[in-house]
DNA sequence: TCTTGACCTCGACTATAGCTGAGGTTCTAG
DNA sequence: CTAGAACCTCAGCTATAGTCGAGGTCAAGA
C-alpha cells in the first residue's frame, strides 16, 4: 500500500512538501520542476521533486526570485539525480548571497541609527540621503534614469 | 529666478528626489504623499515632501511595502511639519524591523552553511528541511494550508 | 461497472510597484 | 500673445508569484 518507490502524483507531492497543486503546476510551468506525464495526461513525478521542491522554498526565504533559482537549479546535471556535491555548491552560491544582502541590510540598519541622532534624513547631512542627493542637488537636466540607475546600482 | 521658497511642481520634485513623475502620481494616488491643486489643477508641493519621498526610498531599501510605509507615515502628525522626533521615532521602529529581517537571513545563511557538510537537504536531517518536513511525513489529510501558514509563521 | 475523488487545461483574478502612451490642458519665456 | 515644455487623466501594460473556478477527464475502490 505504501510503495516508497513508487512515483508519486501532483497530490502526493503538495502533501509532502506543504505547496499548492497549483503552485506546482505554476513551477512546473517556469520550468522549475519536471514530471513525465501517464497514457492519461496525468503528472508523475520522481522522489527527486520533493528535494527540488524543498531547494525553491529554501531559497525563497532567502530571497531569491523564481528565475534566478531556476538558472541554479538548471546547474545541475540534468541526466543524473544530483549529488551531494552539486546541491553544496548550489548551497555555497546562494549562501555568498545571502551574506550580501545581510551587509546591506546591517549597513543600512547602521545608517538608521546613526541617524536617529543625526536629525533624520536632512539635506547633505544624513547618509541615507547620498550619494543620490548630492546627484540631484546638482542642477536640473534629464537626469532621473541616471539617478535611478545609479541608485540600483549601489544599493542593490 | 532659483526662489528656495516656491513650491515645487512634480517635475522638480521627480528631478529632486530621482523619481520619477508617475511614480510621484502614484504615490500620491496611493496616499503616501500629499499636495495641493493649482487652479489649472497642477500639482504643487510643499518642501515637506523631498523628505517624504527620501523616507519612501530608504523604508524601500529596507524591504518596507509601501502599504507598510503608508501606515507609519500616517503616524506622523498631519497638521504640522513632522519634527526630528517624529521622524527619529519612525526610524527606530524600522531599525527594530531591519534588525529582525537580519536576524532572520543570518540564521537562514548559518542554516545553509552548515547545510554544506550535512549531505545538503536530506530528509529529517537538515534543519532547512524542518520542522515543515516532520509534519508533511506525519500522515495524509489536508494539511497544506495549515503547513504553509506554519511555514510561514516560523520564518517571517 | 460505477461512483467519487483526484486530475486536466485555460482564463481570469489577486497583490505589489510601478511604466507608457494617447489625447487634451496649462504655464511660462520670448 | 503664442509656441513649446510641462502638466493632466485614464486605460492598459510589465513583472513576480501565485490562487480560483469552470468545464471536462481519469483512476481506483466497492
Amino acid at each position: 500500500m505504501l510503495d516508497v518507490t513508487r512515483e508519486l502524483t501532483v497530490g502526493d507531492v503538495a502533501r509532502r512538501s506543504g505547496v499548492s497543486v497549483s503552485t506546482l503546476h505554476f513551477y512546473e510551468e517556469k520550468g522549475l520542476i519536471y514530471g513525465r506525464r501517464t497514457s492519461g495526461n496525468q503528472r508523475r513525478y520522481g522522489r527527486d521533486v520533493l528535494r527540488f521542491v524543498a531547494v525553491i522554498k529554501v531559497a525563497q526565504r532567502a530571497g531569491i526570485p523564481l528565475k534566478d533559482i531556476k538558472s541554479a537549479l538548471a546547474q545541475l546535471p540534468n541526466s543524473r539525480t544530483p549529488t551531494k556535491e552539486d546541491w553544496a555548491r548550489l548551497t555555497r552560491s546562494w549562501s555568498d548571497m545571502l551574506q550580501a544582502r545581510i551587509d546591506s541590510l546591517t549597513q543600512l540598519r547602521d545608517q538608521f541609527e546613526s541617524c536617529i541622532g543625526c536629525g533624520c534624513l536632512s539635506l547633505a547631512v544624513c547618509p541615507l540621503r547620498n550619494p543620490d542627493d548630492a546627484l540631484a542637488q546638482s542642477g536640473p537636466g534629464p537626469r532621473v534614469l541616471i539617478d535611478t540607475n545609479e541608485a540600483e546600482r549601489v544599493l542593490s
